[in-house]
DNA sequence: AGTTACGTTGACGTTAACGTCAACTTGATT
DNA sequence: AATCAAGTTGACGTTAACGTCAACGTAACT
């Protein structure tokens, strides 16, 4: 009962094309209902999209987003799907935080690169220190 | 004076193909020395591979990486090029820390769909507990 | 001299993730 | 009835980031 959403409206929402929804479909990343031919998309399927692009940003496959997404509706049927499920979790939390370290590193890295720019800004201003007094 | 490496030596040890170390160089992201024709790399080549495959972990695209690459050796030329570069590198950084932020989500997301999974897991091993007692 | 290992360039193929376009339907509006 | 907006499918084009392959050079070893 909660909203619906047309395709076009997600994807003005998303700054992305309707081509670009119907090929995560496509995909099999969303199975939105339709009303006759038309696509009708919830508010989990929203949900969905923002996982999409949000995996895109972090570098995922469409494919490893599919397996994420699939993370949260688990369907809880025989047991070693789940155990499957949670492993699958445990591998995908492994790898976001060695990229979270990795960002770190980078940050690091920018810091210093930053602080050696403004280095050599004060050099250029303050022409060849080494020569006064 | 520190070691050189060959193409071969490099590619196997970040498990890519030569063909791939060529390809950065093309695009500009590596320039090594030659003998003759041969391809030689230094250890300020290597460290650029490693950030390129770093970058590429972290979702960003060769021309990005390529970006960065440049933050390490900054030409101290005039003071427009550095504070145009001191301007990247805070731009970068700002996506950075965006994308850490997306990540802290995603692993919280990931800890939630865990605890249903194994919630779902001890519902299945004490079947329908609402039917007993 | 022959072969083996390692390197080169150039051309072409491949995959993921879309974009573009044409031809069509459907519902609402004028 | 005609037109318009929004949707559909299908076919094909495109870009990034390589991989594959062929044809060749070179240096070292046997």
């Amino acid at each position: 009962m909660s909203r619906q959403y047309s395709i076009s409206e997600l994807a003005s929402e998303f700054d992305i094309t309707t081509r670009s929804i119907r090929f995560y479909e496509e995909k099999g990343l969303l199975r939105p209902t339709r009303n006759g031919q038309t696509r009708i998309y919830s508010a989990a399927d929203r949900t969905k999209l923002r996982l999409i692009l949000r995996g895109k940003r972090l570098g995922l496959s469409l494919e490893e987003s599919r397996d994420i997404i699939e993370m949260y509706d688990p369907q809880r049927d025989n047991s070693p799907q789940l155990q499957r499920l949670i492993d699958k979790i445990r591998e995908k939390r492994e790898m976001l935080q060695r990229q979270l370290r990795e960002i770190q590193t980078l940050l690091q890295d920018l810091d210093d690169a930053e602080a050696r720019c403004i280095d050599a800004l004060q050099t250029i201003k303050t022409p060849t220190a080494s020569q006064e007094s």
